[in-house]
RNA sequence: GGAGGGUUGGCCGAGCGGUUUAUGGCGCAAGUCUUGAAAACUUGUGGGCUUUUGCCCUCACAGGUUCGAAUCCUGUACCCUCCGCCA
């Protein structure tokens, strides 16, 4: 949420940046509006000084008598008011919060710019296997009776990449704790507050999974939950900037993705992530260290698992709504013959802590919005699709990758005989 | 699911129809003093409107009663205790 002080002072640039995002606001609309309500708010002002004038005066009929009438043309401000206000927080609600200067203008993701690449690209010299061909010969993934029990996109996770999951995320997470990463699980049954204040409502709600009739819904990521954690607080600043490893299930309808990688582990309705999550202070210049450091430490873990990836620095056409800046790390999937994504790091600025309402104090006693910030540490069952594809032998086996190999207590996975 | 008790500022905690502009304490910040720090003292410490002065709102949330509500009534949310169920 962007605050109409903020886009009165920088009509142009909220214009322009709505544009850059391909999405329609209207900015004299929201400005009108705004006038309306102050004209009300000085109308229940006034009227209500007046009842507090009326009532530390000594009581007759009289001051009875216009009492009452104060009474009746406050609620009809009041009432105005409100409304004005419904109608200017529905508009304000899908203003998108503008990107930093140096985020590149695109209209979509083939005007993202590659900025870094790391690894070899593997070069087989046998025909290699998907990672779905591979996860029936080794027996370790069963997509079949997955959608037999969970539908459309479900899976079973068996045998040893069933283990080698549990290893990847707990590796990951125990690694960000060992950074000084307050270590947290999070919530995945989530009230609505916390969806709109992480941006995914209004834009994303047909991607959400609603449970019954409560104020109650799962989570998509734990960026949701983790964020909303200091909802309504005010935090001090010498606490700044609070740094998480949350871990949590995640689910998504991907209501927006039907036809788009429907085979295979890619883009599943359930699935696990450790993720990084930072609450700042209000400053730019930090928030900007902070995402090299959110970025820094993604790649470690790519870097230690020898998995190829590239990083992407978004354009403005392929951000959502929320960042001014974001970068993804792509991991190489030989399946797709290209990178896929794997991890989404971001700097939100204060748009979501608006919308949480998150502030601090500062060392001089002033109260402002503290930033957000979050990426990817790992997602799984995704990354699993780059170590099988990435790891795979002639003979259809894979090695795991040399830091796992203590936690799951074996380096390779096998082709099984008799799979089930 | 059932029965009670609760929710006041960053935190603790008074107030239970009108001098409450929400007592008091703690914490935090600034200032005075000090070589520096501590202590002590002074001031400040939620949001909005307003050029200044000042005004309005804020006692979980939403309604209601009243000339007037933190205070009385109703509903909702959340927390605590106990019973039941349960990995």
């Amino acid at each position: 949420m962007l605050s109409v002080n903020f886009i009165r002072q920088n009509k142009q640039k909220v214009i322009e940046a709505a544009k850059n995002k391909n999405r329609e606001i209207d900015v004299d609309k929201i400005l009108k509006l705004d006038d309306q309500r102050l004209d009300f708010i000085h109308k229940t002002q006034n009227l209500r000084e007046e009842r507090n004038k009326l009532s530390k005066q000594k009581i007759d009929e009289k001051l009875k008598t216009r009492g009452r009438e104060i009474k009746v043309e406050l609620k009809k401000f009041e009432e105005q008011l409100i409304i004005n206000n419904q109608q200017l927080n529905e508009l304000l609600s899908f203003v998108p919060n503008v990107p930093l200067d140096e985020v590149p203008i695109g209209k979509d993701s083939t005007d993202n710019k590659e900025i870094k690449k790391w690894g070899e690209v593997p070069k087989f010299d046998f025909a290699p296997k998907s990672h779905i061909e591979l996860g029936k010969l080794l027996d370790v993934i069963d997509f079949k009776r997955g959608a037999k029990i969970s539908g459309f996109r479900g899976y079973f996770l068996k045998n040893e990449l069933a283990v080698l999951h549990f290893a990847l995320l707990f590796y990951v997470f125990n690694k960000l704790v060992k950074n000084g990463y307050t270590p947290i699980i999070a919530p995945a049954v989530i009230k609505s507050f916390t969806l709109f204040g992480s941006g995914q409502f209004p834009w994303g709600e047909q991607d959400v999974y609603k449970l019954n009739d409560d104020d109650a819904y799962l989570a998509g990521t734990a960026e949701q939950p983790v964020t909303a954690y200091f909802s309504d607080e005010i935090l001090a600043e010498n606490d700044l900037p609070k740094k998480f490893v949350a871990f949590s299930p995640c689910f998504r309808k991907e209501a927006g993705a039907y036809g788009k990688d429907t085979k295979g582990l890619y883009r599943v309705h359930e699935f696990w992530k450790v993720e990084q999550v930072i609450i700042a202070k209000n400053d730019y210049d930090q928030a900007r260290q902070l995402h090299e450091e959110l970025q820094k430490n993604c790649e470690e873990i790519l870097q230690e698992l020898n998995l190829p990836y590239r990083v992407l620095l978004m354009c403005t056409g392929d951000m959502g709504e929320p960042q001014i800046k974001k970068y993804d790390t792509e991991t190489w999937m030989p399946s797709r013959n290209n990178y896929g994504e794997t991890m989404s790091n971001s700097i939100m600025g204060d748009f979501q802590t608006r919308r949480l309402n998150i502030k601090y104090r500062s060392k001089d006693g002033k109260v402002n919005y503290c930033f957000s910030l979050n990426n990817t540490a790992l997602a799984s069952p995704r990354i699993l699709i780059a170590i099988l594809e990435n790891f795979q032998q002639k003979d259809g086996s894979v090695i795991i990758p040399k830091v796992l190999q203590p936690l799951v207590g074996f380096s390779r996975i096998i082709s099984k005989n008799n799979p089930a």
